[in-house]
RNA sequence: GUUUCCGUAGCUCAGCAGGAUAGAGCGUUCGCCUCCUAAGCGAAAGGUCGGCGGUUCGAAUCCGCCCGGGAACGCCA
């Protein structure tokens, strides 16, 4: 049962303790308190059973005991029932310590204020060049963005380094196919898509004819020995590549702090191996450099292939030590698919082995793999949607939809695209990340129900209110004491971000902001739905719901700029 | 084979440092726009929480075994 807390618990679980004595502590009694199942019972609950083997009596006795000593004015009534000591929190003082608490903090409201002088690295999306930016991508540019974001908000220093797949025999692949086929115009043209077409020429062609294959290696070792025209189509590729990417990035408003793929660790391996080498950490198996970690009850990392040329964990391990001494983070995270799990494990020790103090300062956030309609991604079989076409689908979408909605809005375009975008990140970070993805476009691209476009649908309409209610000045309180079960159901979801946010962070874990919007959401919705806010006569009524009206489009604004979504004023 | 992740409603998923009747959304059936954006709100129907054992006052949640599915396990990244 996910516990709550905020001050309220605090405070309730310390007078509680009080009335024990020195039998039982406030953090005990802190931990203990839980939602009851349904608001009917109360707000808040202490299950008095576990109390009963130290304090040797009856939960039921213990229960009603706390019901006649235990006074408080949070709370409107305290009721034993059945072994449960079920709390009812006073409206009016609860939600006017919210609402201020929002008003004061603003869109910090919910930060863990934690991460002041800290840094993190993140390592996250970093597509392979001359490849197609595919759905598979999502997951790790949209978790790995998600996790950047909420630890700026905690106040961390991020540095968010797309680490692109920038070297390896590809190169030498789509050169010589680029040689053979292409043309600067068509590349230009093209793009990705182009390069791609090359890719995929080589591969048919060179089942034919397999020398291809030996000039593309040749091509890669000329590559590797600076060779100027080689290098210059090497750069040339990436660049054609980086501009198609950072369109879609500036989509998901995304940026990264570094660009340093893989090829900008090519002259800091040897400095590792050497290290590795000294510290008697190799052994030769069946040619390849290895370390053994039967051990740690794990297969050997290859460190060096029988022709002596670096291999992946190699390069992580050289990324690794650069980013420690140019960022000396207090994190650096690599978000990447579930089946890099063993991968990662394995270097880390490597690193552990090597002597590095930081060693335990890394950490591998993986997510689940994706397929479509059920469908494995296939590259061959074609069961592969490129981001740019998926997100350009939603916008069409979108735009249709506003055009039958709200045809006189304006700016139309770019608010398409922020809802367009957002139903698909939104779609994807609403799954716990570890978990296999099955991604069902048409749920994707839904707007109803638990979507992004609800959520966004749902700030507009605070915004709305926001705008309307303009002539009743802006510095609005919690100013009557005639407040329903609405809104305090509204106030009590608006109390659990800041431990939301925190969960997030510690498990790395974005959809824990998802699902926290979709809360706030409903009970906005619901609130919305039942009380009239602008309308409402009663004038002290009326400022207190516009009041939560502000501290929900606040808290809602942040959340859903946590996940990557675009706060949409209008809709 | 070894390791690891997953198995909850027809579908997609929450809930898992144990707690009172297992929750959403989609889909199905039915209500609500002279009123602040109906991309909304409400109601009904729908579940032996993969199975069997164990721990416990109490298990979807923890432990063990089994069944089913995915992934990773040497010269790709």
């Amino acid at each position: 049962m996910q516990v709550l807390k905020h001050r309220l618990a605090d405070s309730l679980s310390k007078s509680i303790s009080e009335i024990f004595g020195a039998e039982v502590e406030a953090s005990e009694i802190y931990d203990m308190l839980e939602y009851p199942p349904s608001e009917d019972i109360g707000d808040l609950a202490l299950p008095c059973f576990k109390l009963s083997r130290t304090l040797r009596r009856s939960p039921q006795i213990i229960a009603s005991e706390f019901e006649n000593k235990l006074k408080d004015d949070d709370f409107s009534s305290i009721e034993a029932t059945g072994g449960y000591l079920n709390f009812r929190i006073n409206a009016y003082s609860f939600v006017k310590r919210i609402v201020d608490d929002v008003s004061k903090k603003g869109e910090r409201y919910g930060s863990p204020e934690n991460g002041e002088g800290k840094t993190v690295v993140l390592d996250y999306s970093s597509p392979n060049v001359a490849k197609p930016f595919h759905i598979g991508h999502l997951g790790t540019t949209v978790i790995g963005h998600s996790l950047k974001l909420l630890y700026e908000f905690a106040g961390y220093k991020c540095i968010g380094i797309n680490h692109l797949g920038d070297w390896g025999t590809q190169f030498g692949k789509v050169i010589t196919a680029y040689r053979l086929w292409g043309s600067h115009e068509e590349v230009e043209k093209g793009g990705v898509d182009e390069l791609v077409a090359l890719y995929v020429r080589f591969h048919k062609e060179a089942e034919e004819d397999p020398t291809l294959n030996d000039k593309a290696r040749e091509e890669f070792s000329k590559l590797e020995a600076h060779d100027p025209e080689n290098t210059k189509l090497w750069k040339w590729f990436i660049d054609i590549s980086l501009r198609e990417y950072k369109k879609t990035y500036k989509m998901l408003g995304i940026e990264f702090d570094s660009y340093n793929g893989e090829s900008f660790y090519t002259d800091k391996m040897p400095e590792q191996i050497q290290i590795l080498k000294d510290k008697h950490l190799l052994e030769l198996d069946d040619g390849a450099s290895v370390v053994n970690l039967e051990k740690w009850n794990m297969p050997p990392c290859l460190i060096l292939k029988r022709d002596g040329s670096t291999l992946y964990p190699t390069r992580d391990i050289a990324a690794a030590v650069y980013r420690a001494r140019t960022y000396n983070f207090d994190k650096c995270i690599y978000v990447t698919s579930a089946g890099q799990s063993l991968h990662f494990a394995q270097w880390f020790k490597v690193v552990e082995l090597m002597g590095y103090p930081w060693y335990n300062k890394l950490v591998h956030v993986p997510y689940g793999t994706v397929s479509i309609n059920g469908a494995k991604l296939a590259t061959r079989s074609g069961n592969v949607i490129l981001l740019r076409d998926l997100f350009e689908q939603a916008i069409e979408k979108v735009t249709a939809i506003m055009e039958e909605k709200n045809p006189s809005l304006k700016g139309r375009y770019d608010i398409a695209e922020a809802v367009g975008v957002g139903a698909v990140v939104f779609y994807y970070l609403s799954n716990n990340r570890i978990r296999d993805i099955n991604f069902m476009l048409d749920d994707a691209l839904s707007f109803e129900g638990n979507t992004g476009p609800y959520a966004q649908y749902t700030y507009a309409r605070t915004c709305s209110i926001l705008e309307k209610s303009a002539e009743y000045g802006d510095d609005f309180n919690v100013v009557s004491e005639d407040i329903g079960e609405d809104e305090k159901s509204l106030a009590k979801v608006i109390s659990e971000f800041p431990s939301k946010v925190e969960s997030a962070i510690e498990q790395y874990e974005p959809s824990i902001v998802t699902r926290f919007i979709l809360d706030l959401c409903a009970a906005f919705n619901r609130f919305y739905h039942d009380c009239k806010i602008i309308n409402c006569e009663d004038e002290k009524l009326r400022d207190t719901r516009i009041a939560l009206t502000r501290a929900t489009n606040t808290v809602l604004g942040t959340a859903l700029e946590l996940i990557c979504l675009k706060k949409t004023e209008k809709i």
